[in-house]
DNA sequence: TCGGCATGCGTACGATCGTACACTCGACGT
DNA sequence: ACGTCGAGTGTACGATCGTACGCATGCCGA
């Protein structure tokens, strides 16, 4: 059955759902069935509107990776002065590490994707290159190189950890990491 | 047919194998019968060794975590001052960013599962606990926390990194995190 | 009014999967 | 010499997979 017209909330659907199950069932575990189940589309709009699996993670990832930045961006964009660049660097790290554990997990997918294949790649380097913009903003470019690396250890270190640190810690490792050494 | 004699190099073939195929295609497209045909041992012997996919898994990544902890230790025991573990963790940063992909993709593997199943979480901790005892026996509690983190971040961004930092940066951003601010 | 056509769907096919299980065969005790 | 036993294997089964493709449906131009 045919509704005549394209339904554009079909694919966004789709690709909702999609990065829903990979959440919670890793990336093994997808497949065209399983995404049209839950996004309530019957099978053949998978090959439908996306050409093949591979087309179908790759749009998945990129509107993943777009929401990252957008995270980035609501916190990183606001600072004015330096203090407050760190304090909102902070902020950063804690909604990361222990916001949902949808987008924590996604990130780990995406990041072993990337790992393996130049494509996925690409998305993680638009997002660090857009993070260190802004860093930049407040701080020279090594000092945000060495910032953004931070970041990302702190956060993954946090999400894993038993006994996750506390807010000082992490302000004192940011604040460590831009004060030049002498 | 059968030897007549239990083979102990079988089980570990299999599970050299199974990281094998794990760094080259994913965890997504492992299967008992590739895994099988890589380590040349029948498919039957695969439901013999391992009661099914699950313990395989976790057999080949706690084998996994015991060889990350290897390379850890084999850099961090060794130096006698302050100075000299800086060096050995730019050098850590180092060898394990330009190092294998193999244990790049892997490591990525097991944090991804790690985000997901607590089994996965505890091979993860074993390795940052042994990781943080030898830091500490050079810098105080929270300063090891922190350093472990950006080990982590800088590893990680400068193995997706396109253009990678020189070893420079990553001594001065581990100077820096060893020096208490002020 | 009505034929053609784009949109979207149901279904079927061949491949591949994990796993169970009956079986073989060599070693060893007697 | 030979029966027994357990280590190890081949194979078959049911489930699930991705994808192709013929067809239903309703809109639009003539």
């Amino acid at each position: 059955m045919a509704t005549g017209h394209t339904d554009p909330q079909r694919r966004e659907r789709i690709i909702a759902a999609t990065l829903d199950l990979i959440a919670e069932e890793g990336i093994a575990s997808v497949s065209h069935r399983k995404i049209a189940a839950r996004a309530a589309v019957p099978l053949g709009s998978m090959t439908y509107h996306f050409s093949g699996m591979d087309e179908l993670l790759r749009d998945a990832f990129t509107r993943f990776a777009d929401h990252i930045v957008a995270v980035f961006d609501a916190h990183l964009a606001a600072p004015a002065d330096r203090d407050q660049a760190r304090q909102a660097v902070a902020d950063l790290v804690h909604v990361l590490s222990e916001g949902s554990q949808r987008d924590l997990v996604l990130t780990q997918e995406l990041y072993t994707l990337a790992a393996r294949r130049p494509v996925y790649r690409e998305l993680t380097h638009e997002w660090m290159g857009r993070s260190r913009t802004h860093l930049e903003k407040h701080f020279d470019p090594d000092t945000a190189r060495q910032l953004d690396a931070l970041i990302e250890g702190l956060t993954l270190h946090r999400a894993l950890d038993n006994e996750p640190h506390d807010r000082a810690l992490t302000l004192e490792a940011i604040t460590r990491i831009t004060t030049p050494g002498r």
